[in-house]
DNA sequence: CTATAATTACTGACTGGTCAGTAAGTATAG
DNA sequence: CTATACTTACTGACCAGTCAGTAATTATAG
């Protein structure tokens, strides 16, 4: 990557591609050790270039991690909205296509991350926090309460609480993706989306118990 | 050279209850804004001393932060085990009992914020991750996964894969604790205990299809 | 019951290293 | 030459950690 002293023909000048650099970079950096933590020499190290380029594309540290959460957003929403009319004659397939490609589509990705980076820092960044709820969380639970609600009119899915049902439902896939970039390392078993993921859908759709039908605690 | 008989009337000087005020403190601004982004003065400050007595308690930043941790463990596990041994004869209670339990004695005090402090903070601190991880998830996993096998050797509980169950089945718990202590500001239907919860049990215990029995996709 | 010496609990100004942000300089393209 | 993409070297604020000092309490001697 370091070529000064040869007078080789080098484009490296990347204009363009910059900006999705830097942030993929910081992106990484910012779910690994936390915002605080980070230096932008290391964002900039990891994106090959030196910290004062990065201050050409991003007017702040603050800025570079408005753009990092930004990034993630438009991609996935077209995709379940499109999902949404494409299913909708079939609520249950929609329902496992809507969480099933939100672990495809983010939870597998390196997208994982932001959950993770929201939860940290949604404190010390309201504003973003605000945003990220409005533009992200609440569409996506449209999404699935629809998908419920699809469900529950054609009776074949049993008439919950949809609001508190969609969070219940997303939590598991959340978790996974949280845990996925933070105990990773010492927890190995726990993240096997390939075990996880089908004990999931089947949990949800079925339930534990042999014979549903009382209360909670209403075996002998 | 100790004489600590005589109870002192005015307690401005507390030897013995400033450790745990000053953990208390830090678990609150660790949550809150992140280990990095803490100052220490601000920590003193809120446990009301200055920050020199917190380096006569505490040696480092970092021990702080071990101390953090270590503070919300042992008052836990001990009520598991011994919910364990007391529910063992009825498994779906048992599992509901380890389940609220928890929420009651962690998801729903200060203690809520360790979860999430040790998500953001795992990677920075690998040793204190893996101690973490052996002490308390292991162990209340253990716990869980018991309760399942006794559900399914006695045929109340389905056959199920239990190591996945109990990951499933903690999420959603451990998510709303997580939740609750960071989008909570912009977010604040969601985190309602008294709705989610149930939702949670009914969910999990008996699924959300109408009539179970087939694959997930087996609806027309 | 004093007077005073010794000890304990705590304070806050200070230091040295770190890092976000800046500005002057270099290399390349057209 | 001029503009652009980028680097290097620097600055100043900030903060973890220190330490000399203070105030409150206790011990001891007269």
């Amino acid at each position: 990557m370091k070529q000064r002293d040869k007078p080789a023909a080098r484009p490296r000048r990347r204009k363009a591609a910059r900006p999705a650099e830097l942030t993929a970079a910081a992106l990484g950096l910012f779910v690994e050790k936390g915002y605080a933590a980070t230096r932008l020499d290391e964002v900039a190290a990891r994106a090959g270039v030196s910290k004062g380029t990065l201050y050409l594309y991003f007017e702040s540290k603050e800025a570079l991690f408005k753009a990092v959460i930004a990034m993630g957003i438009d991609p996935v929403m077209a995709r379940g909205e499109a999902l949404f009319e494409e299913l909708r004659h079939d609520p249950v397939a929609l329902l496992g296509a809507l969480l099933g490609g939100w672990w495809e589509q983010i939870g597998a990705t390196e997208l994982a991350g932001i959950p993770k980076l929201m939860i940290a820092e949604a404190h010390n960044f309201p504003d973003v926090a605000r945003f990220y709820h409005e533009e992200v969380i609440s569409r996506g639970r449209e999404l699935v309460a629809g998908a419920l609600e699809l469900g529950i009119e054609r009776g074949q899915i049993r008439p919950v609480d949809v609001a508190s049902t969609v969070q219940v439902l997303m939590a598991p896939l959340l978790m996974l993706s949280v845990w996925r970039t933070s105990f990773a390392v010492c927890d190995v078993d726990a993240c096997r989306p390939e075990k996880y993921l089908p004990t999931y859908f089947d949990l949800f759709l079925k339930g534990l118990l042999v014979r549903p039908g009382g209360e909670m605690r209403d075996e002998a």
